[in-house]
DNA sequence: GTTTAAATTAAACAACTGTTTAATTTTGCA
DNA sequence: TGCAAAATTAAACAGTTGTTTAATTTAAAC
């Protein structure tokens, strides 16, 4: 019996062999995209039969699907969270950008999936749960940003909904020509390369949107 | 015979029918990814025979290849003439912020699929063509804001080599979340949404990095 | 221990993949 | 007009694709 046909919820239970099979899906389609990567490179990098993936998750397109669900849940409550904590706009501001980078290095495969593969409108049920994530994370960056405003100390003459993009894009940008900035500031190691990402990167965009938000430096 | 085989810089001569193989393969792999068009698809479009792919180009591969080259030739001549203009360092900067946004709007097909595919290293040849033009790139942005510093008129604790990525990445972003952004600000048009681009996205960009580099606003 | 459902398997399915072949048509030049 | 090179074609090639089947093994409940 397939245990997916009466049950759609199913993303919900996450036994040990399913989660096993999304880590994989996630390592292959980030480095070898959805089309590039087969049913059978996943079984075989997961050591389970090829079958399993559509009795799993129904098909391919399914298991992208409980992929998107399975990394960008919690992602939702952390900003919530922040919205609470009673600390300096700026410093939130901050806080935020180190959250974003955080996560996305944490589910970097995911991301370049969901940029890549929902680009044209097909994969709907898919695009419409990662539309609400965004919707619900720029209320969370207005609400902090305005705060800010209301307390004089952020300028007025911002575009609040394009904040998100320098800040996702500038780390996305970095991220998407990993090679070229290895070879540019000599980052041999993982290590390094993500130390880079912690200090400098995290630096740089926190500076730049310091500069754009606040009146003086 | 094959006008391949023998000819290893065939991107140079290229008649009509490689031209309208090259936009094909640009509007397919752009929505649809490399991986996912298929050699039939872009023959079925462009009205060719399949064979003619692998006839003009050599392979699918090739094709890539020959594509990456032919749309990025003439960047890198853009930006060495803005270096010469006598112009503000800022009004530099600022026409450097639209020169960017106009390119990858121009060739907005080809620039998804260089970062997405040449994302893994495989795809060497391809990799090093674009490596080189992004260096080439970063001479100009170093080139052009060391004028500004040494005039006095930018900051000099900035981190130039980041700057590139938050310009392009949030364009980038932007463009690769088109139709979240497309409702957000209900852009209902093709006209409307290049028309948000030219203006107020461009503006936020200069915004941005004009907040970053001069000491006062 | 028997029974029943879930998990797992190898095999097969038809459709599609990039590429090559060999034959035919078109083209440009003498 | 004749001829050789280039362009174009349909067909075939061997591999791979996602998915399904039907049989077998494992697990749990009674």
């Amino acid at each position: 019996m397939h245990p997916i046909r009466n049950n759609t919820m199913s993303h919900i239970e996450l036994n040990d062999k399913k989660i096993q099979i999304l880590n994989v899906a996630e390592k292959l389609f980030s480095e070898k995209g959805f089309e590039g990567t087969s049913i059978r490179d996943i079984s075989k990098e997961a050591k389970i039969n090829i079958a399993m993936v559509s009795y799993y998750f129904g098909s391919k397109e399914r298991l992208l699907e409980a992929l998107i669900f399975h990394k960008t849940v919690d992602l939702k409550l952390q900003l919530e969270n922040l919205l609470q904590e009673n600390i300096q706009p700026l410093e939130k501001v901050n806080k935020l950008i180190e959250i974003y980078i955080n996560r996305i290095c944490l589910n970097k495969g995911i991301y370049r999936v969901l940029h890549f593969e929902l680009y044209n409108k097909k994969r709907e049920k898919s695009l419409q749960a990662f539309t609400e994530l965004k919707k619900g994370n720029l209320k969370s960056v207005e609400s902090i940003i305005k705060q800010g405003q209301s307390q004089g100390v952020f300028r007025k003459d911002i575009n609040i909904q394009l904040i998100t993009p320098t800040i996702i894009g500038t780390f996305f940008h970095f991220h998407m020509n990993r090679s070229f900035f290895e070879e540019l500031f000599d980052l041999q190691t993982e290590e390094m390369f993500n130390n880079y990402i912690k200090n400098d990167l995290t630096k740089h965009i926190q500076q730049t949107i310091k500069a754009l938000l606040v009146y003086e430096n």
